[in-house]
DNA sequence: ATGCCTGCGGTTCGCAGA
């Protein structure tokens, strides 16, 4: 089962390279973030031709997370618990049916999360950031009490090594690269999370972003940001991850491409 | 030191992004 995460910076601005790319790539599941579209103005009939079934959480303007999935939704839940005054479209889940070892039915959760950018340092919006990821991990520490094959995909908004910037000198004061935003996501790996892309590949200079400013495409100067985190149980079928970079010299491109794994598990 | 570029809202500029 293919699985994907992509920021795509705007669906109704990149409604024709998403659904090129869905052909092309043919996920089982997406998880989209910055759709920047409310509900009700998300292109979801083109999206359903294809075979998918829409779940969003939008939100005017900006923000806003959907997951595509040919399977049949079981369950969606929209928002991340822990903060009521947080109106943001930032997090939402699905959970599908698929068939455990021995055949069985057991669940699927997978989650598109948008992490918040938190620049600049220092203001409400790096402490808001911080404040995003507690939450996210006390949420995620709850659920992995399920024991279930889990994928929290998203737009972290984390470089979460030096060796994930082509250039990590430029990235010491942002706050996507803060010594604090690198302990909160690896607080999710001490809960027990697998980060899918590093579980398979030591490399450098595999990043998932690249600037529209100053040639970043160009120059290569990237950094890897957009990550799968994955339960014990998910991270036992991980076969495969990767980056689908080529998506970022099409025209009109997003500047975050899909990120994909494939688990060895099977509908139900 | 700053802007570089892009999408969106709502009008031709401001905000947000990373």
């Amino acid at each position: 089962m293919k699985i994907v995460t992509w920021n795509i910076n705007g669906v109704r601005a990149r409604i024709g390279n998403l659904l090129h790319w869905l052909t092309e790539s043919a996920p089982d599941i997406v998880c989209l973030q910055e759709i920047k579209s409310a509900d009700d103005q998300f292109p979801r009939l083109e999206i359903e031709a294809l075979g998918y079934n829409v779940e969003t959480l939008g939100q005017k303007g900006f923000n806003g997370v959907a997951i595509l999935s040919k399977l049949p939704f079981d369950e969606v839940n929209r928002g991340l618990p822990g903060d009521d005054a947080d109106d943001h479209a930032r997090f939402i889940e699905g959970v599908f049916s698929i068939k455990d070892d021995k055949g069985k039915k057991t669940a699927l959760r997978v989650v598109s999360l948008y992490l918040p950018n938190g620049n600049p340092i220092g203001t409400e919006k790096f402490s808001y950031k911080l404040a995003w990821m507690e939450r996210l991990e006390r949420w995620a520490a709850e659920r992995l009490e399920f024991e279930e094959p889990m994928v929290l995909a998203g737009d972290y908004n984390v470089i979460p090594e030096a060796i994930d910037a082509r250039f990590p000198e430029n990235w010491v004061t942002d706050a996507l690269f803060q010594p604090e935003t690198r302990q909160a996501f690896r607080r999710l790996t001490s809960l027990g999370f697998t980060e899918a892309v590093r579980a398979t590949t030591d490399a450098a200079g595999v990043y998932t972003f690249w600037d529209y400013q100053a040639g970043a495409w160009q120059k290569n100067n990237g950094i890897r940001i957009d990550h799968l985190m994955l339960s014990p149980e998910a991270a036992n079928r991980l076969a495969s991850a990767s980056v689908e970079k080529h998506v970022r010299a099409w025209e009109k491109p997003s500047d975050h491409v899909p990120t994909a794994i494939e688990l060895s598990l099977q509908a139900a």
